[in-house]
DNA sequence: GTTGGGAGAATTTTT
DNA sequence: TTCTCCCAAC
């Protein structure tokens, strides 16, 4: 039997050993949120219940990995068998056994962004003349996503945003009932329609609901906070028959509204779940009083909360944050190389050390001067591996070569090959009768006489790969398939069309080394559709030396590091002005406290005065944050210019 | 219909 | 500085 008691403290104890019913732990930053979690799934499994009666459910997938591991550190392998993902994995599992149900055979197909960005202009295309007046794809996808995510009324988003020209909303109407139809004429669909329909199949099927509701004996869920309506419903409907749902999270640290996150889930939790147990976490084992004194005056700003006070174990170190103001981005990036450079010196590892933003672009001049300085960092915001262009080619290969109907990949392949553009990729489509499955050597041979001459000679190189990997040997043999796939044909193709052909064979090549742990194709490809350029990274970095930390905050959050700096700490930048324009400032301010509670020992905000306008070359006067100016005098020093 | 050049715009956060 | 769109030439 497990010591539970001197493993926790007496709150996380109670947490962890909790007798059936709701549950709700309301777990500040840094007070062993992961920690009461894995412990509680270890309880209970020592308390007999079977893993697979349990149900595990995050955010991301790093959480989840981190979790399994060490759970199953504490409660041995067996643990394997419980169910543990993000939402989008768990739905995506159940929609592999259900998808019949709602409209769509098992073999559906995930769109990435692109994908989903692509049929939306294809609508758009179809329907407005006049482009130039009327909201891009992006705007596009942004509105129809969130009817989906809020469950919402689309007449009435398009009608309560502004836009620079007036816009019909039948038309946007029109344009997203033809994305809808797209979608299900092609089998497939994005990311939110994972959630949405497994919600469906749940509303309309009962019995499959009844199945998943019975076996999962216990559900938790992580980051509870950042729950939409959907994930919310899901939840319910999912702990319905056993009631023994456990939801953690922090409304302060709610940061994915813009993604329908509702903190009002959590907020009402008590209500929706009648005679739910509350427990507080507040007890932070990561920060220095210092730290926490200037989170909690940062987010004292914000009305409407779970009243939450971080209370410090750890020792003061008398150290006060730091706040510089400095002239500009090229003075900034200054300061930020000697912090880190005496960082080092003073014992600390690079991994030590995060640099924290709070939009990609604010970083790009940083980034240039670690390189020049010879610093190893890790950058994980921006463009991803997966998301690049070169990468996607080779997994549209991988696709065709797994067999079975993929218009997406069929047609990012037929866009590879000299002389076709989309019009004739579509005609080929068309006269293929709509389907082409690699594993079928009959579709082969009609696809390869359909051919136009000038891509005949490409095209034979490829058909051979896809008839050689098809499915059965395909299965286990990945990296191989990849690795042809690269040196008869990719990388000559790479080298004709880009400059940068050396680092794009770099990252085709890394993408081969995930399948060295012997994963299926079939299921890499399946993680691949989910998988964000956070994990990407990791899994980079399980064999190289973890350099530096780069990232946004979003990225950040459950993570720590005794040094973390802030950058660009003002207004229009940190809050965002973008995001201001949306609506208040509550949720900057609470991506503000993410920030700052990300730092175990040492917090440095930046201030830059100035910024440079990129394509005009003009100066812009930025005022400091209003969360800077929140903090109250005495609990930071402040430091003029750079020394 | 495709391709390549050139001009122009643009920079939130992510499953 | 990097992607994206538009137009003109093959």
């Amino acid at each position: 039997m497990t010591d539970w008691q001197s493993l926790l403290n007496p709150e996380q104890l109670a947490a962890v050993t909790a007798s059936d019913g709701p549950l709700l732990v309301l777990a500040a930053a840094g007070t062993g949120k992961t920690h009461t979690l894995t412990y509680r799934v270890a309880y209970l499994i020592e308390k007999g219940v079977a893993p697979q009666n349990i149900l595990l459910l995050t955010f991301t997938n790093r959480a989840a990995r981190e979790m399994l591991e060490r759970a199953t550190r504490l409660a041995g392998p067996a643990i394997g068998s419980l169910w543990s993902g993000t939402f989008h994995h768990i739905c995506h599992r159940i929609l592999r056994r259900h998808a019949d149900k709602v409209g769509y055979t098992r073999s559906f197909l995930i769109l990435d962004r692109d994908d989903a960005n692509g049929l939306i202009n294809k609508a758009l295309k179809a329907r407005v003349s006049d482009l130039k007046h009327f909201p891009k794809k992006e705007v596009l996808a942004s509105l129809i996503g969130k009817a989906a995510n809020t469950q919402g009324d689309l007449r009435e988003i398009v009608e309560n945003t502004t836009f620079n020209d007036p816009v019909d909303p039948e038309i946007v109407l029109a344009i997203a009932r033809d994305y809808a139809e797209m979608k299900r004429n092609a089998n497939a669909m994005d990311f939110d329609d994972l959630l949405v329909l497994t919600l469906k199949l749940f509303e309309e099927h009962p019995e499959v609901l009844q199945e998943y509701s019975m076996r999962f004996v216990h559900v938790l869920v992580d980051e509870y906070q950042d729950t939409n309506i959907i994930q919310a419903r899901l939840v319910d409907l999912l702990a319905s028959h056993h009631r023994n749902l456990m939801a953690v999270g922090d409304d302060f640290q709610c940061i994915y509204s813009w993604r329908g996150a509702d903190f009002r889930n959590i907020m009402d939790f008590p209500k929706r779940w009648e005679g739910c147990e509350i427990i507080k976490l507040e007890r932070n084992y990561r920060s220095v009083p210092e730290v926490l004194d200037v989170a909690n005056a940062v987010i004292a700003g914000n009305p409407d909360q779970f009243q939450k006070t971080l209370r410090a174990v750890r020792d003061s170190d008398q150290v006060k944050p730091l706040v510089s103001f400095l002239r500009d981005a090229s003075e900034q990036s200054k300061l930020v190389i000697r912090t880190i450079q005496r960082a080092l010196q003073s014992g600390y590892a690079p991994s030590d050390i995060a640099v924290l933003y709070r939009s990609h672009f604010h970083v790009v001049e940083l980034e240039l001067d670690l390189r020049r300085q010879r610093l190893d960092y890790t950058l994980t915001s921006g463009q991803g591996v997966f998301e690049s262009v070169h990468a996607k080619d080779v997994i549209a290969y991988l696709r065709l070569c797994s067999g079975g109907t993929d218009e997406f990949a069929f047609q990012r392949m037929m866009a590879l090959m000299p002389n076709v553009g989309p019009k004739t990729a579509e005609k080929i489509w068309q006269k293929m009768g709509g389907q082409f499955n690699g594993a079928l050597e009959t579709d082969r041979l009609k696809l390869s006489s359909l051919m136009p001459k000038k891509a005949q000679e490409d095209w034979a190189v490829i058909d051979h790969l896809i008839g050689e990997y098809h499915s059965k040997d395909l299965e286990h043999n990945g990296n191989r398939a990849v690795s042809s796939f690269l040196d008869t044909w990719y990388e000559a193709y790479l080298r004709r069309n880009f400059d940068n052909a050396e680092d794009r064979c770099d990252d085709v090549a890394a993408l081969a080394a995930q399948f060295e742990r012997g994963k299926p194709v079939a299921e890499f490809l399946y993680d691949v559709a989910l998988m964000t350029n956070v994990d990407a990274e990791q899994a980079r970095a399980m064999d190289d030396v973890p350099g530096i930390r780069l990232s946004t905050v979003h990225q950040a959050k459950g993570l720590e590091w005794p040094f973390v700096i802030v950058l660009w700490c003002n207004e229009e930048m940190f809050p965002s002005g973008r995001a201001l324009k949306e609506g208040d400032d509550a949720e900057e301010r609470r991506l503000f406290y993410v920030a700052v509670t990300r730092a175990k020992d040492n917090l440095f905000l930046c201030v830059p005065s100035t910024r440079k306008i990129a394509h005009n070359g003009g100066t812009l006067y930025l005022k400091p944050s209003r969360f800077i100016k929140e903090i109250p005098n005495e609990l930071v020093s402040k430091r003029y210019g750079f020394y």
